[in-house]
DNA sequence: AGCGATTAGATCGTGTGCGACTTAATTGGA
DNA sequence: TCCAATTAAGTCGCACACGATCTAATCGCT
């Protein structure tokens, strides 16, 4: 349809046009889905990351920061704030694992706890008042699983 | 393949798997690209941010602030600085039109325009060193220019 | 047991991003 | 003409996000 892979073919200075990067789609849905999803979730107080944050922990509590991390693909830079913050609404516990003082394990409180429910509304809401084509959604969604697969092989054998 | 659109059709607070959010897969891509994009641009001493910005003024100079950010999908308040920083590096100048003294007039400086040259083999360069599949790359991108035509209008008929 | 290497988080500095607000310039009616 | 409304950038505060670096704890090898 379009002409090259995440950017235009030619080698010389030539045309170099933004809708030819794949990496700047990424970009801009992910700004996207932020500025939608941001009026969803200022209703249960928490920002987009924090959000994520929240669905890993209650696909599965007590987990430590490293684990999270994995999950996010964020670092312990990132996360340490993030959380501390989703500590100060009081939405997770932080504590020092007695096994192995360097780990910090994350629990749910049962406010934490309590927000699945509301949550849980949220990506519905968003599809039913966006209008997205629920098949649509889900081949790209897909699709883009085989990519961050790829992706995540290419940054493994970069180091 | 996998069940449901941007979250999980369950309406009771069930599973809510990471996976099943299309907007997880498109944070986590944006930030696998911003990963791999790093070293490539480091050699440019660009950030990838500035770097979609220096590609939108190699597709057409002499912009205003204005009208990058509706074709980068950014707010002034976030321009602004970007840009301020783009000309403390002598890449681009910054001056009031004086037709309308409101708007701020984006150009190129040669050093800019001399960028391009190494800046159009970093595409080329990633792709080489990901591995990505260049006909897997392409469809997804074209796949995720009509979700962002979606999500764009979802933005607009909501306010 | 002892000590160098590794590991888990935390801290710091820089650079996005955005909403809310401000400032300055232009526009558009009465 | 004049002034209220609009518009374009910029400023500010907050929250990511990462690399580099630090600290403390654990591991592993002898």
């Amino acid at each position: 349809m379009t002409q090259a892979p995440d950017a235009p073919s030619s080698s010389a200075p030539g045309p170099l046009k933004l809708e030819d990067f794949l990496c700047f789609s990424v970009y801009a849905a992910g700004h996207a889905f932020n500025r939608l999803y941001r009026p969803l979730l200022d209703k249960l107080g928490l920002t987009y990351p924090q959000y994520l944050a929240m669905v890993v922990l209650w696909e599965a509590d007590d987990r430590t920061v490293g684990e999270l991390g994995g999950r996010l693909g964020l670092e312990s830079s990132t996360l340490t704030p993030l959380l501390k913050r989703l500590e100060g609404l009081g939405l997770v516990s932080r504590t020092r694992d007695p096994a192995d003082e360097r780990v910090v394990r994350i629990r749910l409180t049962d406010k934490g706890r309590a927000l699945k429910g509301p949550a849980c509304a949220v990506p519905a809401e968003l599809l039913a008042t966006s209008g997205l084509d629920v098949a649509a959604v889900a081949r790209i969604r897909d699709e883009l699983a085989g990519l961050n697969a790829a992706l995540t092989r290419a940054e493994q054998t970069g180091r």
